[in-house]
DNA sequence: GTTAGGG
DNA sequence: CCCTAAC
């Protein structure tokens, strides 16, 4: 088994995410953040308690009425999120299919929190209890003219930010608040309407653990819960948002000739599976495993985990996930969220297939981070891809360095659509609703490009590859790619930052929880090695050989010759460490192939001919000259073979 | 660790 | 680009 330098952060089955914990000075902002929490939530829960007073009065029979409210509408409801649980159902294709974008006000919740906490304890032992506090994550407070509101979500926005697990698994299509709304909906419930709220489940106990966001988390479990699938449509805007909307309000329905906008109902649709992350990836995964080929690596899902140290001490520095099993399909469930959501809304797609989204990926407000030293994730309602930003900053860095950027659109890959003219525009629009969701549910991933030229180099930090607070990001963009179906797609986007996907990561990296049970029946699942490992080890990004590449190759094999790559190596591409010598004999050995054959038949970048020229009087010189030398060689072995004999048997003549 | 060659 | 065998 072939397992690269990997670090464990966790215990129990239970690993930390790849992204390195925050430095103590982050962690130390978190407790005066939890300070300012103590101070302020008194405030706020007395604002509560009066407010909820009131609405009960006024909406007597919501509360107590909710359960099969939720069955009967399109809100989100905490039977919803029960019924999750047991079926696995994810939540927010109930909520996507009914209502429209512009009303409805949501119940979130748990109703019943008992059973939330059953739920979460059975499927993840020692979620309850780790990484809560791990990694700040950050989602914003509410600037909402409601001030009680906007009081009241504020405290609890920041006692919640420090369980980022389930911050984590919300869904960037939503406003922030949601997300609030999440957690404290465990204690409490929102009504209908978004600013009415109940003390439906809001008690001594309840508020008291608000104090501690880690005692929070363990005595509301299900708010950590991976598999809560708590995703709250966006275009549900409880509460007015004085800081978010503003963009939100940005994305229009717009639809140009080859990017097309996605308008509100993007949120939605932009939000591909491959950019969630796995929020069911304990459970749901395992599961998926049982089913599916890839259940055979089960047992190495903690391979998942990243394989380097942190870049900076102490530092942001994210890593990808190095194996495939770090993927999760979930297509046909994805299709077929993806089909619902989109339903009655207007989906636009130009020939070419392009459609795109408008994600601001960086956020003004500071206040917004959670963690001053760089690691931040903010979820916001801007547009469907759910878009999370992670700052990166060394501490050498200020917090000014970050680097603001925003995504204007994705295209996605060329789609073919073949239909018959006499189908409906309504076909015509799920076919092509279909042909995307074929493209998200194989999943994405995110390539960056700078200049026009790729990124690749995955581990170089935005610094390091231009991407400056001071720099002109006009020429930076990003590209949805599909994962080829059986590559390992790397669960995240390699770009430690910026990109929607890591909201997966950020998420992996909060619950890679293997049920222990389920493990131990997968490890005893005989594994083919040779299987295992190609299932495991990701693959290199391919990197074709440029033309100034090749002549570099070219003329170090015409000095010293085929067969010594080592040499060739250091001598031409010694600076290239993405280049191995074995990649160079490798090239040689595919420039040999392609000079022999028909130009047309060639592919990729073209290499000039006259190169392919050198290359084969390269080749045949050194072959020739490889075969006079081994010629010479046998003859020289010969040679002493035969010296040796004689000797031997002038010896032998003698001692008879 | 290098090299060669098949995949 | 990966993998393996051979050295």
């Amino acid at each position: 088994m072939v397992v690269k330098k990997r670090q464990y952060y966790g215990f129990n089955g239970f690993h930390m995410p790849p992204v390195p914990r925050a430095p103590r000075s982050a962690r130390r902002g978190l407790s005066l953040n939890k300070k300012k929490v103590e101070d302020s939530q008194l405030c706020a829960f007395d604002l509560l308690a009066s407010l909820a007073g009131k609405l009960l009065q006024e909406s007597e029979s919501s509360a107590s009425s909710n359960a099969s409210e939720a069955n009967d509408q399109p809100i989100i409801g905490g039977g919803g999120v029960k019924c999750e649980q047991a079926e696995e159902r994810p939540l927010k294709a109930e909520c996507l299919d009914h209502g429209s974008c512009g009303e409805s006000a949501f119940v979130t919740g748990f109703t019943s929190p008992n059973s939330d906490q059953k739920c979460l304890l059975n499927a993840f032992p020692h979620a309850e209890s780790c990484s809560i506090l791990e990694r700040s994550s950050m989602i914003s407070n509410s600037n909402s003219s409601e001030k009680v509101g906007a009081d009241l979500k504020t405290v609890i926005c920041k006692s919640k930010s420090v369980c980022e697990n389930f911050t984590g698994k919300v869904e960037g299509s939503f406003d922030s608040r949601v997300s609030c709304d999440g957690y404290v909906d465990n204690g409490f419930r929102r009504q209908q309407g978004g600013d009415g709220l109940d003390t439906g489940g809001l008690t001594a106990e309840n508020a008291c653990s608000l104090k501690d966001p880690m005692e929070m988390c363990m005595k509301f479990p299900a708010l950590i819960k991976p598999d809560n699938d708590v995703e709250l449509p966006s275009r549900r805007e409880p509460v007015p948002n004085a800081s978010i909307p503003r963009r939100r309000n940005d994305t229009k329905l717009g639809v140009r000739d080859d990017d097309l906008n996605f308008s509100r109902c993007k949120k939605l649709l932009t939000k591909p599976k491959a950019f969630r992350p796995p929020q069911r990836i304990g459970d749901r995964r395992i599961r998926k495993l049982l089913t599916s080929k890839y259940w055979k690596v089960a047992p190495k899902l903690k391979e998942c985990e990243l394989s380097k140290p942190a870049f900076f001490e102490g530092g942001m520095k994210p890593h990808y996930r190095k194996r495939k099993l770090c993927y999760s399909r979930e297509r046909y469930q994805h299709d077929t969220f993806y089909k619902r959501k989109c339903t009655d809304r207007s989906v636009v797609m130009t020939s070419d297939g392009g459609f795109s989204s408008e994600s601001v990926c960086n956020s003004p407000d500071k206040s917004l981070t959670g963690d001053k030293n760089g690691t931040a994730v903010m979820l916001h309602g801007a547009n469907g891809v759910s878009s999370s930003v992670i700052g990166h900053q060394s501490p050498f860095h200020s917090k000014d360095s970050h680097v603001k950027l925003s995504i204007k659109s994705f295209r996605v890959p060329e789609l073919f659509i073949e239909i018959p003219e006499t189908a409906t525009v309504g076909s015509l629009k799920r076919t092509v609703l279909e042909a995307v969701s074929a493209v998200l549910g194989s999943g994405l991933r995110v390539g960056v490009l700078l200049h026009g030229m790729k990124v690749r180099d995955d581990n170089r930090t935005l610094l390091q590859t231009g991407m400056t607070s001071k720099e002109n990001l006009d020429t930076l963009g990003f590209s949805l790619e599909p994962i080829p179906v059986q590559a390992p797609p790397p669960l995240c986007t390699e770009d430690p930052a910026l990109l929607p996907c890591d909201t997966s990561q950020l998420i992996s990296r909060a619950l890679v929880a293997v049920p222990p049970i389920n493990a131990e029946a997968l490890a005893m699942v005989p594994l083919n090695p040779k299987s295992k490992r190609s299932e495991l080890v990701q693959r290199r990004t391919r990197r074709p050989f440029s033309v100034s590449e090749v002549e570099a190759l070219v003329h170090a094999v015409e000095e010293v010759g085929t067969g010594r790559w080592r040499d060739v190596k250091l001598r031409s591409f010694e600076d290239a460490d993405h280049r191995t010598y074995v990649d160079l004999k490798d090239k040689w050995k595919t420039l040999v192939h392609t000079a022999r054959i028909a130009p047309q038949q060639r592919r990729g970048e073209p290499v000039p001919q006259e190169l392919l020229d050198r290359v084969l009087a390269a080749h045949a010189y050194w072959s020739q000259h490889q075969a006079k030398q081994h010629s010479k060689n046998q003859a020289a072995i010969l040679k002493i073979t035969v010296a040796h004999a004689v000797r031997n048997g002038v010896e032998d003549n003698h001692s008879i």
